[in-house]
Formats: C-alpha cells, structure tokens, sequence
DNA sequence: AAATGACAAAATAGATAGATAATGTCAATT
DNA sequence: AATTGACATTATCTATCTATTTTGTCATTT
C-alpha cells in the first residue's frame, strides 16, 4: 500500500470515527484500531489529531470542488450547471451537519482548526463560478451588461444565498429543492 | 410612568447590559442599578431574566416586522421595496451579531431561549412578503406565472438568502450593497 | 524503511469543599 | 398598589486532589 493511499485510509477511518463519536470522544487509539494499525504509526503520516481533523476536512472540500468544477464543464445549460455545481459544493456540507448527532461539536472544532481552509475553498469556488458565468455571458446564455452585475458579484450572491438556503432544511432533498427554484429565478434574472 | 412604559423602559436596559456584557455577566442588580430601581422591583414585570431576554428579542422582532410591513406599503418600484423590507427585517440581528463583543454567546442564548420567536417572526414576515409579492403579480410588476414559482416559494428564497448574505460581512454597508445587488438580480428573474 | 511497544509528560475527568455571588420571595414601607 | 430591604435558597466560582486517559517520542523489532 503507497503512502498516499495509507494517508487517505487513516483520514477515511478518522472522519468515520468523528462523525459517529465528535471530535473529542474519538482518540488517536480509536482511529488506529479502527484501521487495525498501531497508534504510534499514525504519526509518521500527521502531526496530531489536529492535523489529521485538517485533512479530513482540505479532503473533502478538494473532492466537494473537483466535483463542481466537473458540473460546471457539462454540455446543460446554465441553470442546470450552476444548479449541479451549488449542489455538489455545499450538499456534503449540509449533509455532515444535518446527519452526524455531532454536527455542532464538529461545527466548532471546524471553525476552530479549518478557517482558512474554508475561505480558501470559498474563493476557489467562487472564482469558479464566475468564470463560467463570464463564459455564459460570451455565449450569450445571459447577459451581465443587461443585469447590471459583474461575474464576480453575481458568482457572490449565488454563493452567498446557496448557503442560506441550508437554514432549517432537515434533509438534503428540501435543500435541493430550494437551490432549484432559487437558481432558476436568480439565472433568470441574469439578462 | 406607566407600566407599558416601566417593561420598555427595563428591557431597554436590559438590551444595553446585554450588548456590553453578555447575558451571563449581567445580573439582575445590573439591571436594576442601571434603572435606578430596585432589584427586586424587576419581578414585578418578569419572571427572571431569561423573561427579559426574551422580552428583548420579542420587542427587537416586533419592530423589525413593523418596519418592514411599513417598508412593503410604500410607493416605490417593488425591487426598492423589497429591499428596504429585506433590510428592515436583517439589518438588526446583523448588527446585533456584529457589533457586540459578546455576539457568540448572545447568539447562544438566543438558540436556547428564543427558538419559537425566531420561528414565529420568520414566517411572518415570510407570509408578508408573500402578500406583496402575490399583489406586485397581479399588477403586472412580475409575473410568478411566467417565473414559474409560487409566491409562497419566492418569498422563502429571498429570506433565507438574505439570512445567507449576512455571512462575512462585517459591517451593515457589506450587507446593504449584498441585498440591493440580490434583489435587483432575483427580481428581475420573477417575470 | 515502516511499524511497534514502552515510557514519561500532559491533559481530562470526577470529587470535595469553602467562599462568593445571584436568585426568587415576602413582609414591611412609602 | 408599587416599591423595597432583608432573608433563605440556589448557583457559580476557585482551588485542590486523585485516578484515569491520552498524547508524543523514543529505542527496538520486523
């Protein structure tokens, strides 16, 4: 087994480990267990559970923006697209707070340990967004001029808005719903 | 002084305690001192102080709605309106958040005592915006038909988006230019 | 070289106790 | 009738202690 692969095991079995137990409940001894390796060998692949929280988190956004991105480059049209594309970006999300009992305590050691990685992958995607809404705007599926709002502002408010339509939501299919109707409008509304 | 009077006049006291301290260093006799009053003076009017907390948030919601119905009646084109409303509706738990040193415990606290006037206040104002919406279709300012949304659906997405344009923005000019480009965008999408 | 067992250091949990602060009530006052 | 001072009760802090768990780092093994 590469390196790489044994990485991606320990952050498999920890990110099990987390959403069934929280944070704090899970040990470096639960996580190697789990995996049916020694504790001590855990830490030639991290620093600390720190670290190994960090990871489970940069790996989920990279797949959450390696999957948007995909949607983004699909032949729909633009509704469509941004629709997959909000969906693929914030399910996972909305997905890991809803389903594990320990969302909040999660939620807290990820503002904690995982800011930058949150803003980072925020701007990523943004910029993503407004690439293709630039692109759009070439095609002529909208048009920018006519709406009387930049690529950049425009990749924002959908961004922005996709996350506050989470808000109460108590399964992915409401928020689903609700990304639905409100890309629609919204790219309507885009000239 | 009348007692309508009295209960404003300790809540507003209480709201300011609460800003500059948070609601667990605030005791009774802050209150009460801060009035000029006795402490046990304030069980004449509350309960306890969880009662004046939630009398706080119960005054701060009524005069949000207030705000925003008078905002919603008013003779400008409906994008205009509906964003003045939207303000009138955030603005001041935006602020609330922001402004405070104690925003995160205040916000707690809100969590745990105040969950039905949030949700009570939400679908108020929901429904309001619903009504406006519905009377702006039959006057030809939008048309939901062609849109292809419900109004009850529309007036969801924009408060929940809303709610969503909030994150990040660390002052009230943030948010403002957020909701006034949204809504110029969402509206022009309605019809 | 990768993995491990064993070890010292550090962190956490649980219990106890004394001191201080805050609460809610009520009889007395204005 | 509204307001208050005073009181008993309850809750919150602070410190200390012990037991247990968890951590991070070795030298040693495979």
């Amino acid at each position: 087994m590469t390196k790489d692969a044994k990485r991606e095991a320990i952050l498999a079995a920890a990110n099990e480990q987390f959403r069934q137990y929280g944070y704090r409940k899970t040990s470096m001894d639960d996580i190697s267990t789990r995996l049916g390796i020694s504790r001590a060998s855990l830490y030639s692949y991290f620093d600390n559970k720190d670290a190994i929280f960090r990871g489970v988190s940069i790996a989920t956004h990279e797949q959450a923006l390696l999957a948007a991105q995909g949607c983004l480059t699909e032949t729909h049209g633009l509704p469509q697209r941004i629709e997959n594309a909000l969906l693929a970006r914030h399910g996972p999300f909305q997905n890991a707070v809803v389903q594990s009992a320990h969302g909040g305590e999660l939620f807290d050691e990820y503002s904690r340990l995982c800011g930058d990685i949150v803003v980072d992958s925020h701007s990523r995607f943004q910029a993503m967004l407004a690439t293709a809404l630039k692109a759009a705007s070439r095609n002529g599926e909208i048009n920018l001029k006519v709406a009387g709002v930049s690529a950049v502002a425009a990749a924002e408010l959908l961004n922005l808005a996709a996350a506050g339509l989470k808000h109460g939501a108590s399964d992915l299919v409401t928020f689903e719903k609700r990304v639905r109707r409100f890309v629609g409008v919204f790219v309507g509304g885009l000239g």
